[in-house]
This record gives structure tokens, C-alpha cells and sequence, in this order.
DNA sequence: GGAATGACGATAA
DNA sequence: ATTATCGCCATTC
């Protein structure tokens, strides 16, 4: 009942999707919440802030194609490891339109 | 109870 | 392409 048990609850369903994506692929904040069914973008951002930890985090990007902010690098090296699809001159931004991964069923 | 906050998103300039 | 704003929505102060 308390706030934390539906919180957590949350949490969990939010990790175990992120868990599922593909490598090489990615979801963007909002569909996670959209396949969820529950909260939004940002409470998906702030779950992934605090327990994001354990999972493949960097196969979560803004809409917009943008990094997790702050760890930029990081998911940019792990992305060009696993041959996620990359645009720009430098490779440094993610290419949504082939990258993008939504769940079967 | 109201204001501030945040790993977002869409739009305007 | 980049920055500025506003809307969203649950949590935290």
C-alpha cells in the first residue's frame, strides 16, 4: 500500500522490458511507458534514473534519438559495440528509424 | 495542499 | 540543426 509497493511494482515492469530489448536495438522512453500502459515518458526517465543500473540502459533513448544524458560516451561505445544502427558524420546519434524496437505481441 | 522536480515529448522560432 | 517553451504526470518537499 504503500506508496512504495505500486512503485516498485512499476520499477519492475519498466526493468524487465528494458531487459527484453534486443542488442543493437533501442525504445524511447515514451513507448516503454506506452507498452506499459501506466505513467509516461518522464516516469519511466526517473525509474531508469534510480534502478536503471542492472539493465541495458543505453538501449534507452529520448525520441528524439539523443543519449542518456550524462553518460553519453558510455552508451555511444556500447552502441557502436553491439552495431546498433548509427547516423551523423561522427556516428554519434542513433538511427531511430532502424533501431527502433517495439515488442512482438 | 501547492510548488518544485525530472535519464521526456512535441512544437515554435 | 539548436534553443526555448509548454504540456505531462507521479514523486518529493
Amino acid at each position: 500500500m504503500g506508496r512504495s509497493d505500486a512503485a516498485e511494482e512499476y520499477a519492475e515492469e519498466v526493468l524487465a522490458l528494458v531487459e527484453r530489448i534486443p542488442p543493437g536495438r533501442v525504445m524511447t522512453y515514451g513507448a516503454i511507458a506506452d507498452v506499459i500502459g501506466r505513467g509516461g515518458p518522464r516516469q519511466v526517465g526517473a525509474v531508469m534514473s534510480r534502478y536503471g543500473g542492472g539493465v541495458p540502459w543505453h538501449r534507452v533513448v529520448a525520441a528524439s534519438g539523443r543519449l542518456v544524458p550524462g553518460h553519453e560516451v558510455e552508451a555511444l561505445r556500447r552502441h557502436r559495440a553491439e552495431g546498433t544502427p548509427l547516423r551523423g558524420p561522427d556516428r554519434d546519434r542513433i538511427d531511430l528509424t532502424a533501431a527502433f524496437w517495439y515488442p512482438p505481441e
